[in-house]
DNA sequence: TTGAAAGCGCTAACAA
DNA sequence: TTGTTAGCGCTTTCAA
C-alpha cells in the first residue's frame, strides 16, 4: 500500500505538501496540486481511512444491525438506509444478529470500536449488559421492535392495534373461533401483538382461550408447524392471524396439505403486506405496514442525532414515533359457513 | 472516549503495560493484567480499532456489495456471509449499488480505504476503470454475475442451461409459442438467461420471434407490464418463462387481471426458486437455484482467500465454480389446451 | 516484569 | 506557498 509519503518521495517534496494537495487545501499551487493528483493516481494511492480518523475526521461509518435480512421489513430499511449514507458519502456496517443478544452485542462492540458515527438497530429478544453500556456512547435508533433499556429514540408500529383491528376484521364477519399464529412474547413485536390478539378476544368473546394460541420463531417451518397443532386441536376454528409475515408461507402450505379452503373454511388475515401477498393461493387481506415511510424517517432521525451530536458530549434526547398499520382487504377473509357458524 | 493512556494516569503506570495487559501478552504479571482489565472495563475502554490497524493489525472486515437485498438470493448470501463472519470475529460492509457502477465504486473505495480484507461481490452492469483497478488490490469472489474484467474467482449458475432446461420443459408439453420475460443483457446473469431462451427456441421451433421477448428490470412493476404487452401483441401465447424471480409477482397479477388462467390458458415457468413459489395462485413450476450452498462456497472461498493472502503479495488465481439449476416441477405448466394447440 | 521510545499514516499548527 | 514538527491511539522493540 502507497502512502503519501510515497508520493512525497517520488515527488520530492514534503508529505504535508501532498496532503494539502489531496485534501484540496485552498494554500495550495495549482500546479503542485494537479501534479500531486496524478501522481498519486497513477501510483493507485488510497487513503488509510484509520489513520485519517486519528486525525480526529470522522468514520463515516454508520451501523445497521437487524435479526435478519430475509424480512421484507428489514430489507426494505437497509435498502433506505443504504441509499441515504450513499447520499451523504457514508458507509454502512451490517450486522445480522440471529436474534442472538451475545452476537448483537459484539457486533456493537465493533461498531463502537471502529468508531460509527450512529446506529440503527432492531433489537434482539434480550440486550446484555454490555450492549446498553455500549449503546449509550452512540446514536441509536430502534426500529421496529423496541427496548426500553437501551433508549435513545425509536420509531415503531402500534402493533397492539395491528392486530386488534385484523382480529376485529374477522369478528365483524361473524367469526367466533379464532386463533392466533405468531412470535414468542420475547420480543417486543411478539408480545404487544399477542397483547392486541387477547385484547380483541375479551372485546369479542368473552375469555381467551390459550389452546387458540400458538407461539414461536419466524419461519415458514413454524408457520406450518403451528397451523397443523391448532387444527387438531381445535378443528372448529374458523378464523386466523398470523402475526409474522415469514409464518405465513409456511401456514398456506400446512393449509393446503389439510385440504382446507379459504376463505370458505377458514378466513385469514396476514401482517405485514409482503409483495407476494396478492398473488398468494387467495390473495391475501393483510395489514400493512407503512415500511417505506418508516425506514425513511428513522432514517433523518438518525443522521439528524449524528448531526446534533457533533458538537455536544450530553446524551440523547428520548423521542418515539408511531406508526399504525392498516387494513388491506383482500379474498382471505369471509363469513364463516353456516355449518360451523351454527356452533358458535 | 477513553484511551490506554486514560488507564495508564489512573493507575500510574506505563501505557505500554496498560497494552500488554489488555492483549494479554505473555510477559505481564497476571496482578497487573487484572487490575488493568478491571479498571478498563469499568472506565468504559473501547479500543479504536483505526490505530490498532495502523500498527499493522488486520482491520477484520470485509465487504460485501450486492445490487439489491430484496432479492432471495442476496438476502441468503447476506445471511451466510454475515454468519461467518461472526464466526472469524470479522465484521461485514455492506454496499447496495443499485446496480449503479459509480455507486459501486464509492462503495469498493470506502472498502479498500478501510482495508478491508476481501470483497464478495455481485457485479452491477458495468464496471469502472477505478472499479477494476481497485479490486486488484484485494481478494474478490464475483457471486452469480460474473464480469470477466474483474477477474479473480466466482460462483456462479450455469444460467444458460438452466433457462434452456426451463424452455424445454414447456416445449416438451407441447408449447410452440413460447414467450420470454426478463432481464436486461446488459449484466451477465440477463445475457446468459436470454441466450438459454433463445437456443432452446432453436432447439424446438426453428428462429427465434423477438415479438415473444420482453426485458427489463428486475421489479415487479415491469414483470406486469411486460405481460400485458406480450399477450396484446401475441394472443397465441401458451407458454412462458420468467427470467427474474422479482418480476414474477407481478407477471402473476397482470396475468390474473387479463383473466388468463394457469397453467390451462398460459403455462408458466420461474426462475430462481423463491419460497412463496409453493403458495402462489398456483403452485409455480421453477428452476431452483442452489442458494444456499453457493453462498457457502463462495464464502468459503473467500475466506481462503483471504487466508493465503495474507503472506504473499501476488495476485489471486482464477478460479470459477459452476452450479446448476434443477427443475422443480409445480403445477404452473401443463400441456397447452387442444383449441389453442391445433393452431400451432 | 515494566518503562521509554519509536513509529504506523495522516492532518494541522506553526514557521519560514 | 511550502516545509518542519507534533501528535492522534496504539503495538512493539529495546533497555532496564
Amino acid at each position: 500500500m502507497i502512502t503519501i509519503k510515497d508520493i512525497a518521495d517520488a515527488l520530492s517534496m514534503s508529505h504535508s505538501t501532498v496532503s494539502r494537495a489531496l485534501n484540496n487545501h485552498k494554500a495550495i499551487n495549482e500546479q503542485t496540486r494537479i501534479k500531486v493528483q496524478e501522481t498519486a493516481a497513477r501510483m493507485g494511492y488510497i487513503p488509510n481511512s484509520g489513520a485519517r480518523m486519528m486525525r480526529g475526521l470522522s468514520s463515516r461509518l454508520v451501523g445497521l444491525i437487524v435479526p435478519n435480512v430475509q424480512n421484507e421489513f428489514f430489507s426494505a430499511l437497509a435498502r433506505v438506509l443504504s441509499n441515504n449514507c450513499a447520499l451523504y458519502g457514508y458507509s454502512m456496517m451490517l450486522g445480522i444478529s440471529e436474534d442472538d443478544p451475545v452476537r448483537e452485542q459484539e457486533q456493537i462492540e465493533a461498531l463502537v470500536q471502529s468508531r460509527a458515527l450512529g446506529v440503527m438497530i432492531a433489537p434482539s429478544e434480550r440486550s446484555t449488559v454490555a450492549t446498553r453500556r455500549l449503546l449509550k456512547a452512540i446514536p441509536c435508533v430502534q426500529l421496529l421492535r423496541y427496548e426500553p433499556q437501551l433508549g435513545g429514540l425509536a420509531v415503531r408500529v402500534n402493533e397492539e392495534r395491528a392486530i386488534h383491528t385484523a382480529t376485529d376484521h374477522l369478528a365483524a364477519q361473524g367469526h367466533r373461533q379464532i386463533g392466533y399464529i405468531g412470535t414468542l412474547e420475547t420480543t417486543s413485536t411478539g408480545a404487544s401483538r399477542l397483547a392486541g390478539f387477547r385484547a380483541a378476544c375479551r372485546d369479542h368473546g368473552g375469555e381467551v382461550d390459550s389452546a387458540l394460541i400458538r407461539l414461536g420463531p419466524p419461519s415458514p417451518e413454524y408457520g406450518s408447524q403451528a397451523v397443523h397443532e391448532l387444527l387438531s386441536m381445535r378443528p372448529d376454528l374458523t378464523g386466523l392471524v398470523i402475526g409474522s409475515p415469514r409464518q405465513m408461507s409456511g401456514a398456506l402450505l400446512a393449509l393446503r396439505e389439510r385440504g382446507v379452503a379459504i376463505p370458505k373454511q377458514v378466513s385469514i388475515v396476514g401482517y405485514g403486506d409482503t409483495e407476494w401477498f396478492q398473488v398468494a393461493t387467495v390473495p391475501l387481506t393483510a395489514m400493512a405496514l407503512p415500511v417505506r415511510d418508516m425506514s425513511e424517517q428513522a432514517t433523518a432521525l438518525l443522521f439528524s442525532a449524528i448531526g446534533n451530536q457533533a458538537g455536544t458530549t450530553t446524551s440523547f434526547p428520548h423521542k418515539e414515533l408511531i406508526f399504525e398499520a392498516t387494513l388491506v382487504a383482500r379474498h382471505s377473509t369471509a363469513m364463516p359457513s353456516v355449518d360451523i357458524a351454527v356452533k358458535s
